[in-house]
DNA sequence: ATGACGGAGCGTCTCCGA
């Protein structure tokens, strides 16, 4: 079984990518983010004629998540447990369901802006809710992971130049704190491979020539619970996908699973 | 070439992303 995340920055201007990405890396499961869609406006019929089913959540113009899948698609679940709104509004960040045997998340995290931006304590308080919902999902013994676009950078060695972060989100010690709790409900980081250099980046900035000059972040992580993480057989980000006129930011990780 | 921001929306600019 084969599953995967991207954050597609958008799925209207990204569908043929997408679609060919789906043909040629042949998921069962992918979980995007970052749709900038409404749910009723995901392209449902282009992905069901390559085989794959969808539940998605979107809002409209920013954030919006969801899950495709070819090995069924069942007790779809539509945001987090006790999730907080952001000035006064419900983002769409998170979609769960069942998929071939596995309770899959797609998780679109808060950016948190700046560390002075009430979008950060937005961050840290929907980081809670993910918390507790991977707590509440745990129960259903079903083998669990969540997979998506974290906006944290595990460690220093996640950023291609900790020196540029200095006083910025994405890796200070609360967003890293939250990434423990997560390890301590007993997921793990499946630390995929980079298929160049020596770090497996996942996002690059468009700017600057950040992609030629590998100034990355591994900020789209799979957080797997021990049955899944120890059927892992491959993993990697897919950088191929980045390349090319009209791409994501981010590119996809793969992860290969013998259940 | 991997190649030097891009997406969306009451929109020729601003907000957002990380």
């Amino acid at each position: 079984m084969r599953i995967a995340t991207w954050n597609v920055n958008s799925i209207g201007p990204r569908l043929p990518r997408v679609l060919d990405w789906l043909g040629s890396a042949q998921p069962d499961v992918l979980c995007l983010q970052e749709l900038k869609s409404g749910t009723d406006a995901f392209p449902f019929d282009a992905v069901k004629e390559l085989g794959y089913e969808t539940a998605a959540y979107g809002i409209g113009r920013w954030n919006g998540v969801a899950i495709l899948s070819r090995v069924g698609l069942e007790d779809v679940t539509r945001g987090l447990t006790g999730e907080p709104t952001f000035e006064d509004k419900t983002d769409a960040r998170a979609i769960g369901a069942t998929c071939g045997g596995l309770r899959l998340w797609s998780v679109y995290v808060p950016n948190g802006r700046d560390l002075e931006n009430p979008h950060y304590g937005y961050k840290l308080a929907w980081l809670s809710a993910l918390e507790a919902t991977v707590r509440e999902e745990q129960a259903r013994g079903l083998p669990f992971a969540v997979l998506g676009d974290f906006n944290i950078a595990p460690t220093d060695a996640d950023v291609w130049d900790i020196g540029v972060f200095a006083e910025s989100t994405h890796v200070t010690e609360p967003e890293r704190k939250a990434l423990a709790a997560l390890r301590d409900l007993g997921l793990s980081d499946v630390f995929p491979r980079p298929l160049k250099y020596d770090h497996p980046f996942t996002y690059w900035d468009y700017r600057a020539g950040n992609f030629p000059n590998n100034k990355g972040m591994r900020i789209d992580l799979v957080y797997a619970d021990a049955v899944v993480a120890g059927a892992v057989t491959d993993s990697y980000v897919d950088r191929e996908a980045r390349k090319g006129k009209g791409p994501s930011d981010h590119a996809p990780i793969v992860v290969d699973l013998s259940l």
